[in-house]
DNA sequence: TACATGACTATCC
DNA sequence: GGGATAGCCATGT
């Protein structure tokens, strides 16, 4: 069974719209909570992969983090590619402008 | 119950 | 600008 924060944490993922990325510490701002470490343990457990976006979760500095699944970072890569994020060097080309900080849905 | 760990973040040098 | 260190909270053993 997965944990409260598991619960949240796939809501949020569940909520970002295509073609965009956040950022754990966005995704515990939107909780309410500091426990980026929990929350990028949580994503991290991942039991529903195909459910749950996981791989539009990237780190604060753009860059595209990890991932635990087929191909690892490589197939995170690629699927954000083939949502128009483009991808180089293992970092987001226009991060900024693909971030999506659940800004519209806080209250 | 207590300790160690983690798909991180921010600060300091 | 780049590398290293500390801080953080939840989960698992």
């Amino acid at each position: 069974m997965p944990t409260p924060l598991q619960k949240r944490v796939y809501d949020a993922l569940k909520m970002i719209p295509r073609g965009k990325v956040t950022t754990y510490g966005a995704i515990a701002r939107y909780l309410n909570t500091r426990a980026v470490r929990a929350v990028a343990t949580a994503v991290g457990k991942n039991p529903d992969a195909p459910s749950v976006p996981c791989h539009r979760v990237v780190l604060a500095d753009g860059r595209v983090g990890n991932y635990s699944g087929s191909g690892g970072v490589a197939t995170k890569t690629e699927l954000l590619t083939e949502e128009g994020i483009t991808v180089r060097a293992g970092r987001i080309v226009a991060f900024e402008a693909h971030l999506y900080t659940f800004e519209n849905e806080s209250c």
